[in-house]
RNA sequence: UGGGGUGUCGCCAAGCGGUAAGGCACUGGUUUUUGGUACCAGUAUUCGGGGGUUCGAAUCCCUCCACCCCAUCCA
């Protein structure tokens, strides 16, 4: 786990050490209406993640309120897929559907209270309703039926007496809410469908907002963690339980952000089209995003998990690297998995010098991964290598065989190549060699240096099989839809031959071809007849960049050119008083700009004025502190007053304290509300401005931090702020930063 | 346009008034019978822009800009 946290578990922490909860409780919930892809499993990974590291539970939940979307299939497949990343859902899965009796009791709870009521019109005439973002909707003439005339009616809903969309349950709230979401919104719909689990016994189905707060609630869920989205639906997501007076302990929503990659679509619309289209060869077709393509692909679970721990949880939207996750695989499978010789694309070899055959005996792993095991491996005079290991004209830096350079089969001997035979279109077809007796591997003494070492196979006991290359689905880096399709996502290679071990002794499901990359036996077409590997990801391939060297020569940095909007005039009243704080008052205009624009600061700061005549002073305050506190509440709301801000001030006039510990005075006011002479006085906090008492901490800070004061005297300027904050530090704030500024910078000089 | 969010290296992402973490990618170098791995080194005088407050600002204040979400009887 990275060292630093998420703002996740921060507040999960905050919560339990708080003791507003026990002990965390979190859920996974998706509607079973499409396959698990890997923005699940970040969510899997953050919800189970949660719930382990703090002891607490995860709930795996399937928000199945949609009848006409969901299909025990993908239940499969999101079971599936949570076990599979290695979590317990401990007990039975959880459905919103098992709640539906309980759910109709809330909102037959709510019809009590004159919270909810049954709205008849159509389905146009509430989007119409419903106003837009910068105009306010109008309430239904439903809206005042009675409670009576709502639980009758509701009760017929759920009876099915009444056809698909002649009514609806909506909660009673704000039509002119700012936030739409708030606008009245719909908590049941009717719905004659058939329930993939509840079968045909209800006709009315609750909507998200309604039911997934109350499965919180119900399930003691403590932190109900979901995707950016969901930011404006938090509010229903309180009134809800709030007005059902559902209190302590209840659940709170918090949001992150959801996951992108680039390269691939992750929405399960564009997901849904791709499989139905017949593009991709089902849900999980290896170049998918989905979990069950991950899994086909021959990703390990450890993989994405360690992903998901990387990239971090935050909530700013990010598309991710495809390249962290390749990183993550071949990171996991580097030390895991056996490296064996396949090759793709076969050249013939014929080493004239040898004769008969021999058996080498060949480790499966590298030096420096610490695992045993090796196989044997048959060595013959014919062999086939990877056309691209030889170049006749080779361009400068080329590592492997050429008619002038030698290669060393890997874990056998060195070649030399003798002739090229090709055909009537001048293709190269073969290769003649000669080999170098004393050059054999582990015993070499030959003397021969060579560059590189590279795969072969011996064309005798060499096997049949077929690699499926897979490569990014979408050849745009943000892929708007199918024009964007990558024509060469999938390369099948029929006849691509391999040693014999991987076959016969199956050492493994997973293994590195040496010098290409990570590949899987795949789970379904594989068969001993007929081997099929999957390529997983290639290996890091930096002879390959090489050659693409044409970097993208234009840049095309077009740097953002910022524009400046326009600011809005200021009132007359604005106006004036801007005026007066510039020409009689001498603020600086931005201050006077910040006070004169707001009625709230601008009278606050008069007012504190006329206790302390400090015009510069208090309107800086004002200006800067008392200002955020009064961004979200009244004058009145606030524990402190301008007299005190007036006393505040002159404290920091007199230099009885210095700026730095007025706000640290600041923020003791508008907690307890006390007065600032008391907390100074209380507290001892005043400034120490006496070189006598200061000098001795600096000599103590500096001869604590020796490496630090080398790098200052070398030109880093920058430390003089870290050698005053720690004299600041040292003296809990009290000292006075313009002389610690002083003193240090003499000292140090 | 009203409301709600978010802007820190090419991509993620810490940081919450006192020396701009870390990972991926990239660039050198060392080791290497994988042009892999591992290891070492390098890479933001600067945090969306502009002002202000402060001895000191990515962090506090003001302002502007950009992007995302919300007007499904989807979740």
């Amino acid at each position: 786990m990275s060292e630093s946290k998420d703002f996740l578990r921060v507040r999960v922490e905050e919560d339990l050490e708080s003791g507003k909860y026990q002990e965390v409780t979190t859920r996974f919930p998706p509607e079973p209406n499409g396959f698990p892809h890997i923005g699940h499993a970040k969510s899997i990974c953050i919800n189970f993640g949660i719930a382990r590291d703090y002891k607490g539970h995860c709930n795996l939940r399937m928000d199945d309120t949609d009848p006409t979307k969901e299909d025990t299939k993908y239940v499969e497949a999101l079971k599936d897929a949570v076990e599979w990343l290695g979590f317990d859902w401990e007990g039975n899965v959880r459905f919103t559907s098992d709640y539906f009796p309980k759910l109709y009791e809330y909102a037959v709870a709510l019809i009590k209270m004159g919270k909810a009521y049954v709205d008849s019109l159509t389905e146009e005439e509430i989007r119409e309703y419903r106003g837009t973002v910068t105009e306010a909707g109008k309430r239904s003439k439903y809206a005042d039926r009675t409670v009576e005339e709502n639980l009758a009616l509701f009760e017929r809903m759920k009876k099915g007496e009444f056809k698909d969309g002649a009514h609806v349950l909506r909660a009673k709230i704000d039509m002119s809410a700012s936030n739409m979401k708030m606008r009245d919104p719909l908590l049941y719909r009717i719905r004659h469908v058939h329930h993939y689990r509840a079968g045909d016994t209800w006709a009315i189905y609750p909507m998200y907002d309604f039911a997934h707060c109350l499965s919180d609630y119900i399930e003691g869920v403590t932190h109900s963690i979901c995707t950016l989205e969901f930011e404006n639906n938090r509010d229903i997501y309180d009134w809800v339980l709030d007005t059902l007076g559902l209190t302590t302990p209840r659940p709170y929503q918090h949001e992150f952000a959801r996951l992108g990659i680039n390269y691939t679509v992750m929405s399960k619309r564009k997901l849904l089209e791709l499989v139905e289209k017949g593009l991709v060869s089902g849900w999980d077709d290896p170049r998918l995003p989905t979990i069950a393509g991950y899994k086909r692909r021959g990703y390990t679970p450890e993989s994405i998990l360690n992903f998901c721990d990387q990239i971090g949880i935050a909530k700013a939207n990010s598309m991710v690297d495809v390249a962290q996750l390749e990183f993550a695989i071949r990171d996991d499978l580097n030390t895991k998995v056996p490296r064996v010789m396949c090759v793709l694309d076969p050249l013939k070899v014929t080493i004239e010098n040898y004769e008969g055959s021999e058996v080498l005996d060949a480790p499966y792993y590298p030096d420096d991964v610490p695992k045993e095991g090796s196989r044997k491996l048959p060595f013959s005079s014919t062999i086939y290598i990877e056309r691209d290991d030889f170049m006749e004209n080779p361009p400068k830096g080329y590592f492997r065989l050429t008619p002038e350079q030698s290669v060393r089969l890997k874990h056998a001997y060195i070649i030399t190549c003798k002739e090229v035979i090709k055909d009537k279109e001048g293709n190269i077809i073969e290769i003649k060699a000669e080999y170098h007796p004393d050059s054999k591997s582990g015993s070499d003494t030959s003397g021969i240096k060579v560059k590189s070492a590279i795969q072969w196979v011996s064309a005798n006991e060499a096997k049949k099989v077929e690699v499926r290359l897979y490569d990014r689905l979408f050849k745009d880096e943000s892929p708007e839809g199918l024009e964007d399709l990558n024509p060469d996502s999938l390369k099948i290679i029929k006849d691509a031959l391999i040693e014999p071990a991987v076959i016969v002794e199956k050492p493994d499901e997973r293994f590195q071809f040496e010098r290409q990359g990570y590949f899987y036996a795949d789970p379904i077409d594989y068969s001993d007849e007929k081997p099929v590997f999957n390529k997983i990801v290639g290996l890091k391939d930096s002879w390959a960049k090489k050659k693409q060297l044409p970097r993208r020569a234009s840049k095309s940095e077009t740097k953002k050119v910022q524009i400046d909007g326009e600011v809005a005039p200021m009132s007359e009243v604005e106006q004036s008083l801007f005026d007066k704080y510039i020409g009689e008052l001498n603020l600086n205009s931005e201050v006077a700009n910040t006070l004169a624009r707001d009625a709230k600061l601008s009278g606050f700061y008069e007012e504190a004025l006329s206790h302390h005549h400090s015009p510069v002073g208090i309107a800086n305050v004002v200006a800067n502190e008392v200002a955020r506190e009064l961004k979200e509440k009244e004058v009145n709301e606030v524990k402190f007053n301008t007299k005190q801000i007036a006393e505040l001030v002159k404290m920091v006039d007199d230099e009885t304290i210095s700026t730095k510990i007025a706000k640290q005075v600041f923020e003791e006011m508008i907690n307890s509300g006390e007065s600032p002479i008391k907390i100074v006085e209380a507290k001892g906090l005043i400034q120490i401005s006496d070189p006598a008492i200061i000098g001795p901490i600096i000599d103590e800070v500096i001869t604590k931090n020796p490496e630090n004061v080398e790098k200052f005297k070398a030109g880093n300027s920058k430390l003089l702020g870290f050698f005053v904050g720690q004299v600041l530090k040292a003296t809990g704030g009290k000292a006075n930063p313009k002389v610690v500024n002083e003193l240090v910078a003499k000292k140090l000089k």
